[in-house]
DNA sequence: CTGTTAGCGCGTTCAC
DNA sequence: GTGAACGCGCTAACAG
């Protein structure tokens, strides 16, 4: 089945069949109609391989994330569909596991599949495998990752504005001990959300101490073993903020573990703002990422370079998080006499 | 760049680049180095879209999910593409949303791209659809979804092995009140999960009636709604099962609100057991659909129907869920006394 | 407005 | 073992 046969049918050259499918203005509707019944009768489907071949563009972009088990993700992924979609672009999901073997595997499948552009979610990425894409003129976006050069665009997270509200919420409940807990420390938006926090603990005079802060992975066990760490030491934390909401979940374990209680004991405010933590006993706070702006702002990035004629140098958006107040967090123990 | 200028650097033949690539055995390993030291040198791809033009296959597999926000979805798809890759396959994920038109787009890109294969993980699904792939010979396999026919294959999840372990877990805690939270009826899943529920409670003689079943969304939305609805009843349920891990955790969210304790008040199980419901609290008992086999099994049905030169007349598997239990769930409260 | 035709980049016969 | 040549299904440029 293929677009000659459609042609035979509905008596007319394949180009004609082509345009009505691409929506050519200059096909008389009539003629449109009767290549459509073929089509419809045929119950043909034009080959997107073939397409993308003779056409040299695949209305494909690449979308590469570090872990799709992880909530942010999945719903990040959704949002860059359904503005694709809206475009009429399709999408290509590739998970790097955090990892740089799979990392590389993921780069050569777009390379493969010749992209349109590719939005890059995963922090890490070597100037190695860029080059990869923009010697082949290919549009990148970075989420949190600095790069400005011809055709790369760059989505900034404002942390040091959403650990900042956090950490004002957390003061103005009265906590002196905060504890950070990090997520995997090769990760370039890890760092800054950790950076972000010290800073943060020195504009709001709190003096900064190593014992305040233990790395995670940015996954449930991660924050659990971390939080255990942080449970042993001779001066507790009353307060703790946490890299991501997955990490702030298994942190909230460990300390019911242990007895204690969430916000009692202990207040607890995530970031992410992932649909589950609404629903987590008790609702966790959390500073917000919008997920469906990072989205909007990665695909139009994209969107507009491929489509300008002359690749603009690259622009730079920024994303504000919001803090979010739920239930997890209140008055520091010491007040509470 | 293409295959031809690779073939020019070598001093080759574009057919020995193609063979060496592809790993033809017929070429002298000093020439395949050269080829090879071409390619690396040059930084070449070979493009894919070509490849499934040329060859007629194009080494994708899609996979249709319901709701990649469900955390099921994403632990599903992680071990499907793992085995793909494998076996030098690639992955098209796309979801429904739960939605007819949204699956006729899903389908039209499967066949657009020409998968080699599809796993339909969704189980509402109209025959025409199915028509579209089996009148091609696109292997096609489902989850629970009983339609058995050539190149159709079907994974069968042994529902009431895993309600009635559920359920005999309760009665043995002397839970006699148990209700139900449900899926969408519209899906087929969905109704097998709550019809296992009902015969579950005969055979376990516990008098069956309507007020113990609402119907949920299998989101935590739906969940905690039904279990408000659950609540408003005179004889308040001791023990809930759901039919999945999202509606039971909005169910506790509902219970936790009123002021009610799970396990205390009221007993909670769920069925999936994704990742987080080991870290909600309390912790969830629930009955585990292991997603690696399912995936497993998924991918070898189609990957073993491409390949055999005789399809076979589809194969049928069954898939044993086991219970897990965990914090959400303790004696009915009248035994407390 | 429509038809003809030459590629797009690769796999795959065939000869050699 | 290697090369030349054709075809996969479609788009795009050029005629008409």
């Amino acid at each position: 089945m293929n677009i000659k046969e459609v042609a035979r049918l509905a008596r007319v050259s394949t180009a004609t069949v082509s345009r009505t499918i691409n929506g050519s203005e200059k096909v008389t509707p009539e003629t449109a109609e009767r290549v459509r019944r073929a089509i419809e009768e045929l119950r043909f489907f034009p080959n997107t391989n073939a397409r993308a071949l003779g056409s040299g563009r695949s209305s494909l972009y690449g979308l590469i994330i570090s872990d799709i088990t992880n909530p942010f993700f999945p719903e990040l992924v959704k949002s860059f569909e359904d503005i694709a979609v809206q475009y009429g672009q399709e999408v290509l999901v590739a998970n790097t596991d955090y990892d740089a073997a799979r990392m590389e595997i993921c780069v050569s499948r777009m390379l493969q599949r010749k992209v349109d552009g590719v939005a890059i979610m995963t922090s890490e990425m070597d100037e190695r495998l860029v080059d990869e894409f923009s010697s082949r003129g290919i549009p990148l976006v970075f989420l949190d990752t600095g790069i400005l050069q011809k055709g790369i665009s760059n989505i900034v997270v404002d942390y040091p504005a959403g650990i900042d509200a956090a950490v004002a919420h957390l003061t103005g409940l009265g906590h002196t001990s905060i504890s950070f807990i990090t997520g995997p420390m090769r990760l370039a938006s890890a760092r800054s959300r950790r950076r972000a926090f010290i800073e943060s603990l020195e504009r709001n005079g709190i003096p900064m101490e190593d014992s305040l802060i233990e790395e995670g992975d940015h996954r449930m066990e991660g924050g659990h073993h971390a939080m255990k760490r942080l449970l042993e030491h001779k001066h507790r934390p009353t307060a703790i903020l946490a890299s991501n909401d997955m990490s702030a979940i298994g942190a909230m374990g460990a300390i019911s573990e242990l007895g204690l209680s969430v916000p009692v004991d202990i207040s607890v405010i995530g970031f992410d703002n992932i649909a589950i933590s609404a629903y987590t006993q008790p609702a966790l706070s959390t500073v917000s990422l919008p997920r469906k702006e990072i989205a909007r702002q990665a695909f139009r990035a994209l969107y507009d370079t491929y489509q300008s004629p002359a690749p603009p140098a690259g622009s730079e958006y920024t994303i504000a998080p919001t803090l979010i107040i739920r239930k997890s967090t209140g008055p520091a123990p010491a007040l509470r006499r």
